[in-house]
DNA sequence: TTGTACGCGTTATCAT
DNA sequence: ATGATAACGCGTACAA
């Protein structure tokens, strides 16, 4: 089975091996006559173009990466559809890899990539990633968009919600309904994002004249069972709490399940909003109102944009923030 | 930049591009003096193993495909982390595509696939495949596995779950608990995955001396809105039914919701089961009983079944069908 | 439109 | 026992 080659094709047409190529890009001036007599020594020969050759010759493959921590994460999952989908649009190929946080399989991943002459790539860098990975990054001359975890260096590009202004919009929905004492659980307390959403609860607290207790702000990791582990302790030590600001819908769910062992009506007793509206917001009875950021139009904008740096786009840096939008089940009970 | 080659880092050592080579790749007879000469000359150099030019020469990548109609079905993305995470093991680089059940789509991938001399692929194909896209497959040499939907071919390889099996547990359950009148909600009329879960309700329901109403068999979308609607006119129409056993947990979701609208309560007045153990089956309220087909495990093995292919192994193609298992909620009632 | 040097590892064959 | 030589994989783009 030895393949066939452009060369072949080009012998078999009778023309170059460049006009082959040529008419293969759609690049230059072929006379039609030209072009059918090669498109139709392709089909006789059934030639397969060869990528990888013309990846070699190039210097740069039409390959990119897109690094999560964890694609079973709903909302990464739905990032990932949109991006997957940008990429078809324009002959991309899309590796993708799950570092899981950890920062050696991150690095290996983005070796590979280099290693490939991947074109571009969209990073959710793991948590502990140190500066220096951020610095030889820069080095290569490799387009890279950070998505949804900024980083602290105005040389990337990034992609991603405006934390803030979520937790500004649901903080003033409980407050509307009526809370005074909202609690605020979830997040690592070494995350930036966590550190954005608790500034628009807070803020928001004391510009509606509301005390700022720490002893209702809580950490947890980003699960269930670490939600209600976290929620638990809390409301029973706190019965005045009313009201709780999740720091992702998947603590939220956990936060239900502790009100649950707790008695307490979601909705009537506690009202909950969580963050992120992934699909099973809609699914728990009640519903969780969330702040919906829009995880697939994420991925899109980050495939847009490195498009157009592999293209030479060459503008400074862009922090595209997405804005959130709070949408309302019925976690918050429906009376104004 | 004019980037560091192989010959680069072989003048700096000292030697040939060959003993670079092999040191690389850990062939051949090479003296421990000459490889730490190598080394370092690869750590003074910077020097980044351009893997496009191996892939020419080898005539073959170490990447590969998995195509999927959409990731952001849990039970998709859970497989994907399953194959992601058997790739990483072996230095595989993983391709992504969402075809939409778009056959266009699942041919253009494939095609690049090719292009790039993918070392193989996974591929969960699209519902209308025709033939001929297996026929084409099969005269590439090109390693590739079945996942999830089987494949009228016997040529290939597969990986998935035992679908006749799995719902007969289900109704089995079903009937153990009381239930005599159990309605099958879901799929597509001409899946075969469908045809097989079926076949397991009705021999169970024959096997136990049980009628089959074929009223009682619907088919529907894979979405929760399209469960819903298929559902309520049913329960409606047939107030006997006490239990239904649902194509997939999505569609039981939305049976769920039927089930409410009609004040009929889950687990008291209504058995219910689904089918692939999502994520959201446990968040439910009350959790769904439901057939778990172990997405991630799926991933994983046709993970290993690929590499061990691209090895060389050329035993007959398998057939690997990994066994569902009952996983019991609330939504049947807990009572015997 | 064409001729052809080039991109860069790989490995079979040969040398010491 | 170690290492060198050089042909090769195949598309691209520039000079002619």
């Amino acid at each position: 089975m030895t393949s066939i080659t452009l060369a072949d094709v080009a012998a078999h047409a009778g023309v170059s091996t460049a006009t082959v190529s040529m008419v293969l890009r759609n690049r230059g001036r072929i006379s039609a006559a030209t072009r059918r007599r090669v498109l139709e020594a392709i089909d006789a020969l059934g030639y397969v173009y060869n990528q990888t050759a013309a990846n070699l010759r190039n210097r740069r493959s039409n390959q990119i990466g897109l690094l999560l921590h964890d694609i079973t994460n709903p909302f990464y999952a739905e990032m990932t559809a949109g991006l997957s989908q940008e990429m078809a649009r324009h002959d991309l190929m899309l590796f993708l890899a799950n570092s899981e946080e950890s920062v050696e399989r991150q690095q290996k991943f983005v070796d590979s990539l280099l290693q490939n002459s991947a074109g571009g790539m969209v990073l959710c860098a793991a948590r502990q990633t140190p500066t220096l990975f951020f610095e030889a990054l820069k080095r290569r001359k490799i387009p890279a968009i950070m998505v949804v975890r900024p980083v602290n260096d105005a040389h990337f590009d990034f992609v991603g919600t405006d934390n803030f202004l979520g937790t500004q919009l649901a903080t003033r929905h409980l407050i509307a309904m009526g809370h005074r004492n909202i609690a605020f659980i979830g997040g690592s307390a070494t995350s930036s994002t966590r550190a954005q959403r608790l500034g628009g609860y807070t803020s928001t607290l004391v510009e509606n004249g509301l005390p700022i207790r720490q002893e209702w702000i809580l950490c947890s990791d980003a699960s269930q069972s670490a939600g209600c582990q976290a929620a638990e302790p809390l409301f029973r030590a706190y019965p005045a709490i009313t009201a709780a600001l999740c720091y992702q819908d998947v603590v939220a769910l956990g936060v239900m399940q502790a009100l649950r062992a707790l008695n307490r009506q979601i909705g009537r007793d506690v009202a909950l909003i969580g963050f992120d509206d992934i699909t099973e917001a809609a699914l728990v009875q009640p519903g969780l109102t969330t702040i919906s950021v829009a995880a697939r139009e994420i991925g899109r904008t980050a495939g847009e944009l490195l498009f157009r740096r592999m293209q030479g786009n060459d503008e400074p840096p862009k922090r595209i923030i997405l804005p959130p939008t709070l949408v309302i089940r019925g976690s918050c009970g429906f009376s104004g």
